[in-house]
DNA sequence: GACGCTGATTTATTAATTGC
DNA sequence: GCAATTAATAAATCAGCGTC
């Protein structure tokens, strides 16, 4: 991918992605000339890209701007770009494209600048590049809970509002929405009782408690639904309920789109290679390979401390660690598994992630890095990200 | 005034932290 | 390590606003 340089294509522009991999910035004019008018309106001190980040977010926040909005989705294109690479890096065998993974980050912009703080953050792009991976690690996570569960255990979990909106969205009445929500609050009634705990590969009912719901559907269906309906029986309220599961998984996750299939405006938006003289010569591209490379030598060497600070905790430390974060334990499974009070297990959570924070605070002071009261939450964060990965948590081979 | 939408607030539950 | 407290989260409810 070719680092944008420009401030005004840094804002006006979108990655387009052919055969699975980067292929050209799409240029939208609207926003281009939009960033350019107030570039040439502004003094030379204020034309970095932080400041325009924070101008558009700002923007943004207080207007609800279309424009700031797709100012910052263009901005952010690259954080979104990287992630997807990441994910399509680490999950090899994942039924996702690198154009799948790129929508889903993109699908996650509009929540990363609310989420953004530009009293607490400085840097929009910093912060995206954190908080993008974290996002998409939510919504996979999501989506492998619901396809890993049965029908019975997804209708356990989802919320009446969830329902009436997945149903809605199918092109269901009104008068049906509330005959298939009913149908499902009996069912729920019921299935619950039956079926205490918390798996998520609940059985199907029998023939004897669809009955049942069916005998309580009946019951409560004049004194719950507001116009009369008939008596539904059994293998009815079976079939209500298994088309409802359908419902429910498509409007969670809908089928996610090619990009090839991005739809623009063809009247304001014209694709094509951005020239970029800085990167046609052998020097450029030397000394772009040069920075990559600085990065990840850094933060190889990063990683590098954060092992070594983990492998000098004690041993039921790194045992609590792995617990926690491989096997995404509770403090109380914890507490079991170890023979130890889940206060106990909190401390040496705590202890153990304080003192790993320490060592990579130490290093970055080796290197003259300042460290500030933000920075040390950002590597909190980091650190946070790197015992997951490093205890695994992404191998969902899906 | 009814209605729908949105964001704020409240409530319940569970998990994690802290004081002793 | 117990018990109390706090934090986080999801869902339900409420209030304010704009539109008809």
């Amino acid at each position: 991918m070719r680092t944008r340089q420009e401030i005004t294509d840094m804002f006006s522009t979108f990655a387009q992605l052919e055969g699975d991999k980067f292929s050209k910035w799409s240029i939208d004019k609207k926003l281009y000339k939009n960033i350019q008018n107030h570039l040439e309106l502004s003094s030379e001190a204020l034309k970095s890209e932080n400041f325009w980040a924070l101008y558009w977010h700002k923007h943004w926040r207080s207007k609800s701007n279309n424009f700031a909005r797709m100012h910052l989705s263009a901005y952010l294109q690259e954080a979104c770009y990287w992630t997807a690479s990441k994910a399509v890096a680490k999950f090899t065998l994942s039924q996702y494209t690198l154009a799948d993974y790129f929508q889903m980050a993109i699908a996650e912009v509009e929540i990363i600048l609310k989420d953004f703080n530009s009293e607490k953050c400085s840097s929009l792009k910093t912060y995206a590049i954190m908080a993008i991976p974290s996002r998409l690690k939510d919504v996979l996570r999501q989506r492998k809970e619901a396809n890993l569960c049965t029908n019975w255990a997804l209708l356990r979990k989802v919320s009446k509002k969830l329902l009436s909106e997945a149903l809605s969205e199918a092109g269901f009445s009104q008068s049906a929405i509330a005959q298939y929500r009913l149908a499902w609050t009996c069912f729920n009634q019921l299935y619950v009782q039956n079926q205490p705990g918390g798996t998520s590969k609940l059985p199907e009912p029998n023939r004897q408690l669809w009955e049942a719901i069916a005998n309580l559907y009946n019951q409560q269906r004049q004194s719950q639904l507001t116009q009369l309906t008939e008596q539904r029986n059994a293998q009815t309220i079976e079939q209500w309920l298994n088309q409802t599961v359908l419902y429910v998984r498509a409007y969670l996750f809908p089928a996610v789109k090619s990009l090839n299939a991005f739809k623009q405006d063809d009247d304001t938006t014209v694709t094509f290679d951005l020239p970029d003289p800085s990167f046609d010569s052998p020097m450029a591209d030397m000394i772009a390979q040069e920075d990559v490379q600085n990065r990840q030598n850094q933060i190889s060497q990063m990683f590098a401390v954060l092992l070594k600070a983990l492998q000098s905790l004690d041993g039921q430390s790194q045992e609590v660690l792995k617990l926690y974060y491989q096997q995404g334990l509770t403090q109380q499974q914890i507490m079991q598994q170890l023979q130890m009070s889940q206060p106990t297990v909190s401390r040496r959570l705590v202890k153990g992630r304080e003192s790993m924070l320490a060592g990579l605070i130490k290093w970055s002071q080796a290197l003259n890095i300042c460290v500030d009261s933000n920075q040390i939450k950002d590597m909190s964060l980091a650190l946070e990200e790197w015992l997951r990965n490093q205890y695994g948590e992404y191998n969902m081979n899906p």
